[in-house]
DNA sequence: CAAGGTAGTGAGTGACCACTCACAATGGTC
DNA sequence: GACCATTGTGAGTGGTCACTCACTACCTTG
């Protein structure tokens, strides 16, 4: 069965680094085999060491490809807009990327794994410094406002990561600020998770 | 040498929590061997599975005994005040935690293992739970100032696993509110990686 | 169609990992 | 000092891991 054909190393890089997002955000980088990053991507685990070198290097790779992502979701939600619009418009933005949770896990990930490995750090520092300097110059506000917003964006991610809106208690679900938007972002997650088991059954059945 | 004398198994178990904590704050639940807590803890690695089952219950004890911590800092920094002041107590008693940045890093790589792994995601809500009405209760501000609270104190707690003060730029020192505690919190944090250096040193010549 | 570069893999390798079992040392009790 | 519960370990076991090497399949260019 030869599904996939031949590819240049480039497009094979950045299917690879689709699969290394959702095998990394599930399990982190310590949790993760290349195994299962390789198998995902539909190659031979020899040849995922030949596009990336180590296992280390395609962390990063795949930290620094989500964090493009996120940056471009903000620079998009901002683009055309200032001051305070600008900075409900980025605010959203960060909130729907909590629809697919996959890259602030894998962003989460890299923070956890940031203090271990002074590479990966320096990694996340700098996707701090990008979209601090975003924010600061699209919406104008003040030093301790971003890092407001910062902190609630962080906030979010743990939120997502511990699944806190599935408990219903008030304490629980006054972390939501927008409460239109609970079961929006309920009922995605609930997908996701849905999709995740099904994904995990079919598994089972190959392997049985 | 026969250092360390017959303990109670209860006495050993609080001696292999401190090592775990050490070990788990580095590397992580799935970067983590169990031998590397073992030896630090100066037991066997079979004793270790005797006194805690398996790796992920003592994962688990190891952030609850971390999640008790942080609730007594709180608690502690809370009791005799009320409103506001006692707000700002408990905001400073979590930053002083992050003068040993281990407790912290062990929540840290709890909510990035949460995803995979129901039980401690139900673990990490547990402790949020707590400590959400124990700042409720104490403070008796709104529910959109105990979100901005704790999107703070996780927002601190990425500061210090991507070690962001080690940037001098503004944007960098922007996020630290209180512009004298700066100088303290980088001093103790480098004390800390000296230490760690230092340690790492002796164990490459007592392996060599 | 020959040549050569690029895409891609089968079959390992040594190291490490979570976990087990049979057994030894220790200390309190009568 | 004999008994016995409890603390503690030496020596594995099967499995998985990151990573390698020698090799093949394929495509393009002349």
């Amino acid at each position: 069965m030869m599904v996939s054909s031949r590819m240049t190393a480039s497009e094979r890089r950045t299917a690879v680094l689709a699969a290394a997002i959702t095998e990394f955000a599930r399990s982190g980088y310590a949790g993760t085999s290349t195994d299962a990053i390789a198998s995902r991507a539909g190659i031979s685990q020899p040849y995922l060491f030949r596009l990336f070198g180590t296992k280390k290097e395609l962390f990063i790779a795949t930290y620094e490809l989500v964090s493009d992502r996120i940056i471009a979701a903000m620079t998009r939600a901002g683009t055309g807009l200032e001051g305070q619009e600008a900075l409900e418009a980025m605010g959203a933005a960060y909130g729907e990327l909590l629809q697919d949770p996959e890259l602030l896990q894998v962003q989460l990930h890299g923070f956890a794994a940031a203090p271990g490995d002074p590479g990966i750090a320096a990694t996340c520092r700098r996707t701090f410094e990008v979209l601090w300097h975003l924010v600061h110059e699209r919406t104008g506000i003040s030093d301790d406002e971003i890092r407001m917003f910062f902190s609630m964006g962080m906030m979010m991610n743990v939120m997502s990561a511990i699944d806190l809106l599935s408990v219903s208690d008030h304490w629980a679900q006054s972390f939501c600020p927008n409460p239109e938007k609970i079961t929006a972002i309920q009922a995605a997650s609930q997908a996701i998770k849905d999709l995740r088991i099904a994904e995990l059954a079919q598994t089972e059945e190959v392997s049985a």
